[in-house]
DNA sequence: ACTAAACAGGATCATATCGGTCCTATTTGC
DNA sequence: GCAAATAGGACCGATATGATCCTGTTTAGT
């Protein structure tokens, strides 16, 4: 299936969220009740967010949390980079040598190819492109042409 | 980390292997024992690959597998389908209406175009570049271009 | 015809990761 | 000082993955 998990699916849609209103900031508590999400969740991912600087948080009474960017300067990519570390579809992709199999070290290059590959697509799309209703078909065929 | 599951990347090593040598059939046995796998764990993967027609078998003694086409007409997308179904980083880009949050369905189109651009670039990489070991940057650098 | 090699198709089981929750600081506005 | 909020871990239950095994069915060779 190839999929990220719930978690980064959900850290997607916080960040969504908070991109729809970039100046506004929001309490865990308004963004779980926004988004129909457990609370214990939200603040959650929210931390992971906070430590790699795709939000930056007010702490105390009143406090929340706000995007450290503009929408635009931050990709999907990096919300799942976030979430679930970086973004290698191997092992072997990562670059440390497990490898014991010295016949899948030939195919270990192709991977970060591969990976790369993957990253840019993913890197290509920004906070702004997921607040923006695609109506038409304005993202996919710019994403496409790109590719 | 969106990564693939060890079982695909077992698989790919397995097609990387047919690949080597198009025309040979191999046992699993064979096949287990040339990647240094467990056999039941290759034998698993091969009745799946089978089943996608990514590989032909013949029973019997004296059977084996053999690629279902030429290396450079499969790609690597295809064996990660064949093992882990279709590639969709988040249910909702499967198509399904699983959006229960109204909110999430303005970003499903989102994810589905992500989804396809990630496609795109594992589609781009076939078996007969998994075999071509990447001396200088030949398979690397055109990838790239192509994105 | 019989036997052994080899694939087909499930069913099963342990384990690791993921998703979700909770508890205890620490900070800050009122 | 109190209440609102974030920070940082620790902690389980469910789920899926990885690995194995068992029982057919097919086929080559003797």
């Amino acid at each position: 299936m190839l999929r990220i998990s719930k978690l980064t699916d959900y850290a997607t849609g916080v960040m969504t969220r908070l991109a729809r209103e970039p100046e506004r900031s929001m309490s865990a508590q308004q963004l779980a009740q926004d988004l129909g999400l457990p609370l214990p969740t939200v603040a959650q991912l929210l931390k992971r967010l906070t430590r790699a600087e795709l939000v930056h948080s007010v702490r105390g009474a009143g406090g929340g949390y706000g995007l450290a960017r503009l929408p635009q300067a931050i990709s999907v990519a990096e919300v799942i980079v976030a979430i679930e570390g970086p973004v290698a579809l191997t092992e072997c992709a990562l670059g440390e040598g497990n490898c014991t199999l010295e016949t899948s070290c030939a195919t270990r290059a192709n991977w970060q190819v591969i990976s790369q590959a993957v990253r840019v697509a993913l890197e290509s799309v920004r906070l702004s492109d997921m607040v923006a209703p695609p109506h038409g078909v304005p993202v996919s065929m710019s994403m496409a042409r790109r590719l």
